[in-house]
Formats: structure tokens, sequence, C-alpha cells
DNA sequence: TCTCGAGTTTGCGCCGGAGCAAAGACGCCG
DNA sequence: CGGCGTCTTTGCTCCGGCGCAAACTCGAGA
């Protein structure tokens, strides 16, 4: 392993130096997370940023009238809380693990230092943030104007991105999710996913079951998250 | 005045020093566009930043299918093409004058520049684009949850706030902004922005016309918004 | 192995909102 | 001052998706 763990994929540790890199990793410490348990709940000051190495994270927000959302899953090498600890005052979304898990964590005011000193480092933050930013537009446009079985579609293509393991019948999204959860993902409720991943399973696109999916023609997801008869 | 226009509530600039911004407003150029005309178009490689300085601009997207959504509405002080600038290769959006502006522009690769020599200013562009960040998660909570109604309610209530002017009858909203282009804001369609506007007059929440409107009752909207019946 | 409970499926009814069509109301320009 | 184009309103219809209720399934733990 010629680059350590924390810094691979993490647009926010491009190019830095080695020396610079080493300093950065010496200012962190790994917190340890059981499965439902929480890195940070929403509102709470905001205090560190993260840095996922092992297990998986939802980026949670509930309504003011108690519906819950799922902004964002993240897998190993995923930042998270960044935004909060460089800019904001409390965390805007709750980090809660789906699966037992693992993160680097560096207290704020030590990035602010950090970032005082090395500019590059500062300026990959910008990039970092601003990647976030269009993804988040690219999927508000799509809640704005397709209906939801695209919007699942994409969904469950973007989980087997994310989390799909190949197994002798499809690929696997080896995640615990319910169907209440893709529906926070996908913004409609339970009944909704459950009767369109029904759907998909007639149509032999995939294989569902408790808190479990397996896709089976991800040409054919494809195809409907773009609209393609 | 004691702040050039160019550096009043761009979170970018703030707590510089006097030298520092002087020399940033030295490397930009002044750019005016009549209304309807475009600063950029959307998939144009990012080139520059802007700090709006007169009129009103538009960023909207284009979906796939042709449906146009309105991302973000800047008065004077507003800084746009930033996230693009600073990070990604393309404009995510496209900039369209609304009525007559100028904008203050900035090339890309200056900005880079600066921000390698001012720590500072990197700095301050994290908190602008995670602030910006933030406002966007907040819009696709209520995207995702709430019904058309309250989101028409609060993209009133965000165009007072902007671009609001007393008048005798109310507050007059001072743009020629039509129902499609709320339709737009609100991820809906012009048709349904039209019976809801209609039913808010009716009510006494407000008075409508033709790319026009007067709030004479904001706080009745402001309880469709936060649903307090 | 049995039981319990969380997660899932499905029937049913309702309704918010989409979208077409056509009529109306402005405001602008000749 | 008249005509035209753009923006707006409104009737009508249709349907996607919501949400309750109830049955079912499966896995974990006793």
């Amino acid at each position: 392993m010629d680059q350590p763990v924390f810094a691979k994929h993490v647009t926010l540790f491009a190019s830095l130096e080695p020396m610079v890199l080493a300093e950065i990793r010496a200012a962190a410490h790994l917190r340890s997370t059981g499965a439902g348990a929480l890195f940070f709940a929403e509102g709470e000051p905001a205090s560190s940023f993260f840095v996922l190495e092992t297990g998986s994270v939802k980026l949670t927000q509930v309504t003011p009238e108690g519906h819950q959302i799922v902004m964002r899953l993240l897998g190993p090498g995923d930042a998270f809380g960044g935004v909060a600890a460089f800019g904001g005052a409390v965390y805007p979304v709750g980090a809660e693990a789906v699966t037992d898990s693992a993160a680097l964590e560096w207290p704020g005011s030590t990035m602010a230092m950090l970032m005082e000193r090395h500019p590059r480092l500062a300026i990959n933050a910008v990039r970092f943030v601003a990647e976030r930013l269009y993804l988040l537009q690219e999927q508000f446009r799509q809640l704005a104007t397709e209906r939801v079985e695209r919007r699942v579609a994409r969904a469950l293509l973007r989980l087997v991105e994310q989390a799909g393991r190949r197994i002798e019948s499809g690929v696997l999204i080896d995640l615990p999710l319910s169907r209440d959860d893709i529906a926070q993902m996908t913004g409609t409720t339970l009944y909704t996913v459950s009767r369109i991943i029904s759907r998909f399973e007639a149509e032999g696109l995939l294989e569902g079951g408790r808190q479990r999916m397996v896709i089976r023609n991800s040409q054919g997801l494809l195809n409907i998250a773009d609209d393609i008869p």
C-alpha cells in the first residue's frame, strides 16, 4: 500500500506532499461505532470532520414534521461532516452507522489550522465541497422532474456502484437497507418503493429480499433510469 | 462607502485585509448583459467567477428531456459561477440575466492563484460553497417532503426577501417573473402555480399580475409555508 | 422448534397535481 | 388606436402515487 487508506479517493487529500499527509494523519484519531449508532446527530454543534475507514454510514435529515430523509450513503474512503466543520455552526445532517463502522476524526479547529498552513489543502476543500454541491444539484433536478420509478432505478444503480458485490446470481447490494430507507433516498414512500421493486422483480431485473437485493440486469435498470423503453 | 460593493455580503471576501481586497478587485473586470442574455451557458467550460453588481440573474439547468428548472435567483452582491470555476470543468448551470445586469468577472486561474497566495481567501471559499450546499440541502428536503402549495408559499417569501420593494398596497416583487419561472423554482407546472396563486389572491394574501406580484399579507404566506392553519 | 416482531407485500380508495385545450387579459409595437 | 403575441386563467380529465389496513414472510432469539 503506497498510500494510506484515508488519503485514497479523498479529493480533499489529493496531490499533497507525503510529509503534509503524514502531518494530517497524525492529527486524527480513530473512532468506532456499532451498527445503528450515531457519529453525530443533526443539529449538534459541528466539531469534527471524518473520513470513513470501514463500514457504511448514512447521512439523514429530519423534517419538522418528523419525516426522515436519507441525503447520502457512504462507504470506506468517503468523507463526511466536512461541510459543517469547515463552515457551519451545527451539523446539518445526522450520521448513522448502517453497519459497524470506524472513521478517522479531525477536530474542526485542527483542520482550520492545517488549511491556514497549507493553502493546497484549503483549495482541495473547495473542490471537495463543490463536487458534492454538483452531485446534489443533479439529484435535486431529478427529484424535481422525474417520476418515482426512474428515481428508484437510479438509486439502485448508485447502490450497486457503492456497495455492489458480485455473486453467482448477480450483484448483491451489500448493505442492510430496508424499503423505507430506499423511499427516504428517493423522496417517496415505502409502499410505492415496495410496489416498484416487486414490478422490477417480476420483470426479472432483480431479486428482492428482506433488507437485501440482488441486481440481475443492471442494463435493464439503466434503461429505465434513462427512460429507454 | 467604506467597503466596495463587491465585497459586501460576499462570504468569500469576508475579513480580508484592505490591501488584499484591492488586489482582488484589481484582477476583475466588469461585464454587462441585457435582460434575457447569458453570462454563461450550462455545459460551457467553466472559466470565470462572478459577483453581481447590478440587476438580477437566474441560474438554470435543463434536463435531458428539455425541461428547464431554476436553481437559484441572484441579486446584487451575490456570487455565481464560483463552484465551477473553483472546482469543476464545466458550468453545471446556465446564468441568464432576468433584468439588465452587470457583474465583476474573475478568470478561474486568477482566483486559483489568489487563493494559493492568500489561504484566508481559500478558507472563505470553503465556507462560501458550504453555505450554498447547506441551503440546497434544505431545498432538497422541502422538495422531497412538502406539497406544492407550501413550496410556492416559500418561494414567494424568498422572493420578497431578495427582491421585495415596499409600495402602498404591500410588497412588490421587483422582478419580471412569469408563473412558469415560479413553477421551475418549485418543481411543478405553470398550471398548478397559476391555480395556487389564484387561490392565494382569493384569500387576500397577494395581488397577482402579468409577471408581477404584490404580497399583501406575508404572515399569511408564512403560516402556509410552516403549515399553521 | 416455536414465537415474536420487524420488515414486506398487496388490495383498496382517494386525491393532488399533471397536462391539454381554449378562452381571456395585458402590454407592446406599429 | 388597433392588432398581435405572450402570459395567464380555468374547465376538464386522467393517473401516479399516497397511505391505511391487513395479511404474510422471514430471521433471531428463547
